[in-house]
RNA sequence: GUCCUCGUAGUUCAACGGAUAGAACAGGAGCCUUCUAAGCUUCGGAUGUAGGUUCGAUUCCUACCGAGGAUACCA
């Protein structure tokens, strides 16, 4: 329809059809597609609005000489000041698109491709449990995956765990001291919180130690390079310790990612991975690629690229944090061969990766253009930012088990007489719904203050106004009982909302593309908000099953059924799950 | 110091360089004998400052002010 309306601009004047560029108007009464005619004006020096009005003679002029009136797919043609405004025919869009979608069903808006796509997220630390931070990145990758595959591509998630180094030391030597050998099991904690309350008491002990000892506050530090250098050396006492915490840690992200449904393909793990990269490191060397300090550590010189030098590996030849990256991506490209790897990682790496991918490049891997890093801005605290060492974070488990516990009430509200598998399972989703879109909804380049008690609330911009649109549909369409009819007259969808509606059914493809190639599943969220916010005033001003007309109800059951196919279709981007009824 | 983000209603967020800057929450006023009130209707209220580019700037450029981040042989 587009490329209908730029061909018709372009036989009528001297513009090439890649050099036109069709806006939206602001308002529907001001039509569907509108060219700006300031470009055109000051080639032809004339005013914009001359112009607008010349070219719609002209092409209503050309159409008249050949005894025909306008093409079928356009509806009229007016100026409004210098904007020419093109209306469709409106009968003809509500018949294609309600088809096609009704055609396709939950394929509606699908595409084909075949680009392999690797996907890294969250990247977790093994000292501690997943907080909003790690949510936020998880619910990136997860959706932005589901939005991918969608267009067509392969894309297989990946993750990186931070398993060993020194904040890993930290918790280990808090749990020797404090410990007593007791475990998750014993005290009854999700394991990963286990250990990150050792992780916690490590820093309140070094706290308390440079405040009682300001002079030499070192000890517990000497303890901690002490465990680092064991474990480097295989220490067996310490290497049992640290694979026993480990497991803890993991077994716990295992259950969060469950909890949101999150699939991670293939893991790697960094103390698999850092012997490695000091060995590519090495070879660069030899290869000239890389330089030796006087010090002894080998560096990389960006300096003519405004990054500085920056170390690949200490003096004693122990590796640095990028130093297993660089393995880390040799490897994943081995195992998948990809024509893509997006780092999901926050905006305060921008700089590493900058590095990361400079070093790729001189050392000529052949994936080296094919990594991107998915800068993604941090979560804040109305009181300030989030930090782990001091336990005032937001932790992922505890936002979802309060969330699930709100919507179990307002669930027990309306339904006093449901079994508890049946109000859990509603709960569940409905507080996924609830969290996932409070923080897809923000632009992920974008930091934003995090509102706990918005978080969870049901009302307004949430998911749960989408989800209760969703059901809403399916309510009325369980009431109709019978299988829907695909012939309507389209002709009945007649009032400003039915032709909204059908606009913003057309617009879901475009939206699709848009959040794939710019990575904003932000702009799927504002458009299911906008398609739960029109239903819900269709809803309130046209009855659907309560028509007394029988032609009009088929038609408006249709479009509500299409309504609810590109819904639900939506929300599973997102990686919401549908309920039923609520 | 240098580099990178970001400054929009009381608050949290939107707005391919375009037409009257959108929502939601909070506040005021209404709507449940009619398809689920987790809803609908309605009323107020905003582009940090100073320049520049442009027919047109919230959007691009410069300076300043303010917030955050990076600049680690931490991860």
């Amino acid at each position: 329809m587009k490329d209908k309306i730029k061909e018709l601009i372009s036989q009528n004047t001297k513009l090439d059809i890649k050099d036109i560029k069709l806006e939206i108007p602001p308002q529907s009464e001001m039509g569907d597609y509108a060219l700006a005619c300031f470009d055109l004006a000051k080639k032809e020096k004339k005013s914009p609005v001359d112009i607008a009005k010349e070219l719609k003679e002209k092409i209503i002029e050309n159409f008249n000489q050949n005894k025909e009136k306008l093409p079928k797919f356009l509806e009229k043609i007016e100026t409004y000041g210098p904007y020419l405004n093109f209306f469709v025919n409106k009968l003809k869009i509500a018949e294609s698109i309600i088809k096609e979608i009704q055609k396709n069903q939950q394929n509606y808006g699908k595409l084909n491709d075949s680009e392999i796509i690797l996907v890294e997220s969250p990247g977790p630390n093994t000292n501690k449990p997943l907080h909003l931070g790690h949510l936020r990145n998880i619910l990136l990758g997860q959706s932005i995956s589901n939005i991918l595959r969608f267009i067509g591509k392969d894309v297989h998630i990946v993750n990186v765990v931070n398993d060993r180094g020194v904040h890993i030391c930290k918790s280990m030597l808090a749990y020797q001291k404090f410990g007593n050998s007791t475990s998750p099991e014993e005290v009854g904690k999700k394991s990963d919180h286990f250990v990150g309350d050792y992780y916690v008491r490590y820093n309140q002990e070094a706290k308390k130690q440079s405040a009682e000892n300001p002079d030499k506050g070192e000890k517990l530090e000497e303890e901690i390079h002490d465990l680092l250098i064991k474990w480097e050396n295989s220490d067996p006492q310490v290497i049992k310790l640290w694979k026993k915490m480990n497991n803890w840690a993991l077994k716990g992200f295992k259950e969060t990612y469950r909890k949101l449904n999150f699939k991670i393909e293939k893991e790697y793990l960094e103390s698999d991975t850092y012997q490695g990269g000091k060995d590519l490191i090495l070879a660069g060397l030899e290869e000239g690629i890389f330089q030796k300090n006087k010090d002894g550590s080998i560096i990389i010189d960006l300096e003519d690229k405004k990054l500085d030098k920056k170390v690949l590996l200490r003096p004693d030849g122990t590796s640095v944090y990028i130093t297993q990256d660089i393995n880390m991506a040799h490897l994943r490209y081995e195992d998948f061969k990809f024509d893509k790897m997006i780092y999901v990682v926050g905006n305060e790496q921008q700089y590493h990766f900058k590095v990361l991918f400079e070093v790729f490049k001189a050392l000529n891997f052949n994936f080296a253009n094919k990594c991107y890093h998915f800068s993604y801005g941090m979560i804040e605290l109305p009181e300030g930012k989030m930090k782990s060492r001091e336990g005032n974070v937001i932790d992922t488990d505890n936002l979802i088990e309060e969330a699930t516990e709100l919507a179990k009430l307002e669930t027990k509200k309306r339904y006093d007489n449901l079994n508890a598998d049946e109000i859990n399972d509603r709960a569940n989703k409905i507080a996924m719904a609830a969290i996932k879109f409070s923080i897809l909804k923000h632009d992920p380049l974008k930091n934003f203050i995090f509102d706990l008690k918005k978080s969870l609330e049901f009302e307004g911009d949430t998911g749960p106004y989408v989800l209760y649109s969703y059901v809403r549909i399916k309510s009325i369409l369980k009431k109709y009982d019978q299988k829907l009819d695909k012939k309507i007259n389209f002709s009945l969808l007649n009032t400003e909302l039915d032709q909204k509606i059908i606009k913003l059914l057309k617009n879901y493809k475009g939206i699709i593309k848009s959040a794939a190639k710019n990575y904003k599943p932000s702009l799927i969220v504002s458009y299911l908000l906008e398609l739960s916010s029109s239903f819900s005033k269709y809803y309130a001003q046209n009855p659907i099953l309560n028509s007394d007309n029988e032609e009009i109800k088929k038609a408006r059951l249709l479009l509500i059924d299409s309504i609810s196919l590109v819904l639900k279709s939506g929300l599973n981007l997102l990686g919401i799950e549908t309920v039923e009824q609520m």
